[in-house]
Parts: C-alpha cells; structure tokens; sequence
DNA sequence: AGCTAGATGCAACGCTATTGCATATCTTAT
DNA sequence: ATAAGATATGCAATAGCGTTGCATCTAGCT
C-alpha cells in the first residue's frame, strides 16, 4: 500500500515524525493542491508556522510533493502520484485544474497533455497545461 | 499605429499621464512579461510604489495589459496583443514560455493551443498552456 | 481661469514566506 | 537500553510583495 505515511517517509531517509505523519496524510486524503493556509486550517493552528513551511519544502526535496501553480500567489503543493518524480527532478508536466468558484486546483493525473510547436529559438523542457473552469460540485448548484 | 501610448490611453478613457506614458512604453519596448520590480528597475524608483501598482491594475481592468502567470509567486503582466481583451474579459489564452535561465516569461500569442479534452464532472472556462525551457539568448552559451 | 473627478504620494499595514539560533527529538551504533 | 550525532522543531525577528486610507495634486472639461 503506497499510501502509507511511514512507508513514504522511509523511502526518502527523512525522519518519520509526528508532524511530517500529519501533514503528509493530510496530502494523502485531499485531492486537490494544498496550500499553507489549508495545511494550517486542517491542524488548527497547531504547529509552527516555520515547521510547516519547512516540511513542505523537504517533502517537496524529496520528491514527494510538487509545485502547483495556479495563479494564486500562494505556493500550493500535491502528492506525487507519478513514480518518477524524484529528489532531483519533478515530472510534474501534467494538467492543472482550477475551480473559479470554490478556488480549488486539481491534478488531472490522467489526462494527455498534446504536445505544442515551438518556435525554433525556444528549447522546451516542460510543459504544463492550466485550465480553469468549473469544478464538478460548482457547476451545479446543488 | 498602435503602439502609441498616448492612443492607447485615449481609448480607454483613462487620463494621458506622465507616469502612465512612461509605464506603458516600457510594456511596448518589452517582448516578455513585466514585474512591479522589473518596471521600478526601469524607471530606477522614480516613481511610488503605489502609484506603479494602481497603474497596473487600472491597465489591467482597461484591456491593456493581462495578468501572466508563470510560477514566480510575483504578478507579471504583459502587453494585450490581441484585439480582444476588454475591460469585461481578457482574451489571453495563449502560450506561455518561461525561460529556467534568464526568468523571462514570453508570450507566444501565435501558437496554436491544442485543446485537451477533460473529464465530464469539469467545465472548461479558459485554458493556457505554460511551458518552460531555454530561451534563444540563454540556449546558446554565446 | 476654475472646477471636479481621478491620479499621485506618503504612511501604515497585512499577508506570505524565510532566516538564525537555541532546544528537542529521531535514528543509529554501542 | 542508552548515548551520540544528525536532524527537526519552535520562537523571534525579518524580508518582500502588495494593499488601504487619506491628504494633496493634476488632467481635462466648461
């Protein structure tokens, strides 16, 4: 079971603590991108600002969460559910999914992202796809 | 011709300004997206940083210029190209290509953008494709 | 020239995120 | 089981980006 907090943790050598189990079950039962804020809610206000900011960071390191941009100005994070995100290098080339409504921005794991022509003068390295619309519980009203 | 500031101005009813003729030549003298930081740079912190602020956002809401995401946790904005951005809505669902060395962040207004088909539960509003890599300058070592 | 809406500048503030340092905790070896 | 070393945590302070309130100034009209 991959799921698995400790099991997670242990693959990357960082220390398996209290807070880290926290925080990366928090990941792990939320399918959209987290952000400070959300973390902090969750956990009310229990742990320190900067342990926050930091286990984000090492996790991030350590390729078990990834960068979601989503015009928030906030930094915003979700699980890795590509095994080949790794401590160097992120295969995060996947589309992005932002509710107008309720704000929330998902990982569309599955869906194929086409490739686009560049101009010659630009070398591509990454491409992501950002989309943003209606999520399924904003789109009715119901 | 179009790249005049002052017509510019003039058609969106906002007053022809110093400060606004200077902020907006630099968007037309610049081929890649702008920061507070990269325009207070330009005009070497001649100018309050409220007054550079509101100016954005007031050629934002005129059709102007558009908001460019790019992941750098900072507001970029670059010049509206496309006839059709307006005070209501902003047509800017085109490529952009951040440049990992330099930061620069181009907008690729002739690029065709592949739609990407989504899941049934989603509405599509608007969709950009945000692609990262080396630009010209930084591709060659020269 | 004078009037008025809108533009500007200053000061203060709020929020997000980071850094330095002292203390606490996990993990490994004994 | 314990001690030692490496790493994680918490507190305080700080930096950076962006905004708001308010007083003053100016563009553009009559």
């Amino acid at each position: 079971m991959m799921n698995d907090a400790k099991e997670i943790l242990k693959k990357t050598g960082l220390k398996f603590t209290e807070n880290r189990k926290i925080i990366l079950q928090i990941f792990i039962s939320t399918d959209y991108a987290l952000s400070f804020n959300d973390i902090n809610s969750v956990i009310e206000h229990k742990l320190d600002k900067v342990t926050i900011y930091r286990t984000l960071k090492s996790f991030e390191e350590n390729g078990i969460i990834h960068e979601v941009i989503d015009g928030s100005n906030k930094i915003k994070y979700a699980l890795c559910n590509n095994k080949s995100c790794s401590s160097n290098h992120h295969n995060d080339s996947h589309v992005h999914f932002k509710c107008n409504d309720c704000e929330k921005t998902y990982c569309l794991d599955d869906i194929m992202i086409p490739r686009v022509k560049l101009p010659s003068d630009f070398k591509l390295e990454s491409q992501s796809v950002f989309i943003q619309g209606k999520c399924e519980k904003c789109k009715s009203p119901f």
